[in-house]
DNA sequence: GTCTATACCCCGATAGAC
DNA sequence: GTCTATCGGGGTATAGAC
């Protein structure tokens, strides 16, 4: 091990990021330096510019993968009418999405959420898709009481992982705590429980 | 205005804490530099550390009073059974405490999560009362998934502050959501909606 | 008691040698 | 593909002007 001089440029790569990953997730992005990650690598902080344009980079390239899913599932629900099938559709999606993707992303998003979300604008932008896909599946005429039920009801898998930090929970589990909170939070609007009839 | 040489020591102290909590709250902890907090009130740097330890210091003095009245909602708590009416009323003291502390700060810990979460151990974290609370409110024998139940409904106020973000809604409307989220999750295990008794 | 000047070391980032 | 050297700016610390 140790810097044996010269290294295989792809595999290295990919350590880096596989070490970011796990830095940024438990300390999140702010207070992991390059030179940590560099010198788990055994190499230098000037050494990660021949891989990454710079720290963000990083980020931008873990990311990558879950925005292209993401992208796909912004596109296969804005081809459709905003029903109350399409909405439980896309939080299902949405935590598979999480699922496949690895859920040590999730925990990445959360605790880094206000890094992630300010990405540079453009075609790597987090927020502006999440938005995108929070339209996709509201009325256009819907009032921003309703819309926030929606996005709570989208984001609670991220929520159920935030507020369970500690709790001896497995991913599976959370998950269907998250899946069971945003029915609720949905059944608000859809699902009129008890109509008073006023 | 410029540096009329000495100035009248509270009143600078309090300036610091509303530009701070303003730079705060609009772009973060980390990116948030001194220099930026000490040049808009004509100050320098090293003036800031004549009215706080550090940088974190300045946080800590910006919690101080919520932090007093989690303490006092804590042992409110403690000493009563943990029953679904101490539940609701927890929530609802939960959301009043930031009503009173003012909502800016609500969006301070939202935006700052896991700085604040992380302030040094000792008198004034904030993680472990949060804790208190939650096991102050829970059944000792809760399996985990309720427990986790029970942590999201006390934060869907901050999780709607989260969410929303951007919506056209004042205060109160995304407290009267939070509200609402809070109840759903809390009906989970209190009221048997349909008991199939197996 | 209130604040400035100055210096320290670590950070992200770049240039250029090997 | 990696290193050394260097840069400006970040938080921190202290000496001392007033």
């Amino acid at each position: 091990m140790a810097s044996s001089g010269q290294r295989r440029g792809d595999e290295t790569k990919a350590e880096i990021q596989q070490v970011a990953l796990d830095l940024f997730s438990e300390q999140g992005y702010e207070a992991t330096s390059l030179r940590e990650i560099a010198e788990r690598l055994g190499i230098t902080k000037a050494a990660l510019y021949y891989h990454f344009k710079n720290k963000e980079d990083i980020v931008r390239s873990l990311l990558r993968y879950h925005l292209e899913a993401l992208d796909e599932l912004i596109d296969w629900a804005s081809g459709r009418p905003a029903t109350p099938e399409l909405r439980r559709e896309v939080v299902e999606r949405w935590m598979g999405l999480f699922r496949t993707n690895g859920l040590q992303m999730a925990r990445f998003m959360i605790a880094n959420h206000s890094v992630v979300r300010d990405l540079h604008p453009g075609r790597e932008n987090l927020a502006e898709r999440i938005e995108a896909l929070f339209s996709a599946i509201t009325e256009s005429d819907a009032p921003p009481e309703r819309r926030l039920r929606i996005r709570m009801a989208v984001l609670s898998l991220n929520f159920a992982f935030l507020a369970g930090r500690g709790l001896e929970l497995g991913d599976e589990q959370v998950l269907a705590v998250a899946r069971d909170a945003a029915d609720r939070l949905l059944e608000h609007d859809e699902a009129p429980v008890a109509v008073p009839t006023t």
